[in-house]
Formats: C-alpha cells, structure tokens, sequence
DNA sequence: CTGTTATACATAGCCTGCCTATGTATCGAT
DNA sequence: ATCGATACATAGGCAGGCTATGTATAACAG
C-alpha cells in the first residue's frame, strides 16, 4: 500500500463498505480492495481492531453467524452509525476540496 | 483541526504551497489556511519539522534571508521536487478517487 | 491423505508523523 | 512597557495503521 495514506480515513472507508454490503472483516477487505480496484488492500490486522473500535463507538454493532461451521462475526450500521456515516462523507468531501484548493494549478 | 486528518498528505500540500508561491515556513501556514478557507490551519510545530524534512530528502532546498532584521529561511522546490510534486499530485487523485469509488452511492 | 491456499478471526508491539507545549528573537502598535 | 504578529526551533505525547504471529475451518491439488 502507499505508507500510511488512509490514517484518518480508513473508519469511514471500512463503514462505507459495510454499509454497502460487506457484512463481516474479511468482506469488509475484499470489499474495499474490489472497490478502489485493488488501490486499498489493508491488512486485517488493521481492519480488525478498526472493527472492534467502531463497534466501541457504537458505530457498528455485530452479531456471531455460522453460515457452514465456519463462525463469522456479523456487522450492521446503528442509527448512531448511520449518522456517522453521513457526517463523516461530508466531512471527506471538504477535506478533498480544501486539498484540491490546496494543489490549484500547481501540479 | 479535524484531527490527523492531514496524517500522509501534509507534505504534498506544503510543497504545493511552496511551489505556489511561499516562500518560506510561515508563509506556508498562512498559505495553507488561507487557501483551504480556514480548513487546514496546522500549527508551526507541525510545519518546521516537515520543511527539515523535505530539505533532507532532497524535494526542497532552502537558504536564509534577512529582509529587515529579521531571518527568514527561504524554500525552493528542487527538480527531483518538482518531479515529487507531480508525482504526488497523481497519487492524491487516484487516492481520492479510490475513496469517491468506495463511498459510491452509500453517502 | 498431506500440503497449500483461501476463508475467518484475534492481538501484541512497532513506528511514523502530526500535535501540544515551550522557548527564542524581532518588530509595530498601543 | 506590553501585547500581538511575525519567524524560527525542538522535545515529547500519542493515535493508529502495519508487521508478525497465532488459532481454526474448508477446499483442492498432487
């Protein structure tokens, strides 16, 4: 991956992608990988405790599920979250425009 | 601020800032808020020790004036740092639109 | 049946880099 | 004289993304 690049923005991706279907951390990662078309490919060793953190936050909450024998640890968005979520799009769309601003002609 | 949002950016946008104009590190800030309309407005503690930085890496070069009385230590872009910049500025769009392909239409 | 890969979770510890706090110095305005 | 703005600098805190490692189940190749 490109260094750190997402610090900071790596909650709102990982709640996007749950949001928009990726229900548990593994398809939280192929998610995010198929959707930036192969630019993000976090680690679950970040995604996890981002998970966990989320859900502190009650951002997300999860649920145990055993589609096979196999257990998976189910996400979906609070109301909480979903406030979040919207809030924190916005939040993106300024930060992407100032740094637009930022760059102007320049490059 | 809105935390460490700039966490991974901050040097493009200095040096953007540089090559746009300011020339030296309080002038940088200044650039920096005023461009961004107040958004990004990093305190000089920040802002110092990324201008040493970028100097040791070769992306700027710098010398120091003396306009009144007062030292001023004056940036220039070097040409390995207007490559960098380029550079740069493609990474942030394909960042940015990276994060624009995830959120979708989730926001 | 064994080894490898994919799926699925978890946590300890490292390291980067932005921030807070603090210090120095010059200059204009009150 | 004092205060704010201008201008530089550095030490230390700390959040958070990453590496490394560990567990377990399933599928498939040879």
């Amino acid at each position: 991956m490109e260094g750190d690049i997402l610090r900071g923005h790596l909650d709102l991706l990982v709640v996007a992608t749950v949001r928009g279907g990726a229900s548990h951390g593994y398809a939280v990662i192929e998610a995010l990988r198929a959707q930036s078309d192969g630019l993000f490919d976090p680690p679950e060793g970040t995604i996890y405790p981002v998970l966990h953190r989320l859900e502190a936050a009650g951002i997300l909450a999860s649920r145990w599920e055993r589609p096979g024998r196999r257990r998976r640890r189910v996400y979906r968005l609070t109301d909480r979250g979903e406030r979040w979520l919207a809030d924190s799009g916005e939040r993106w769309r300024r930060f992407s425009r100032g740094v637009t601003a930022v760059l102007g002609g320049a490059t």
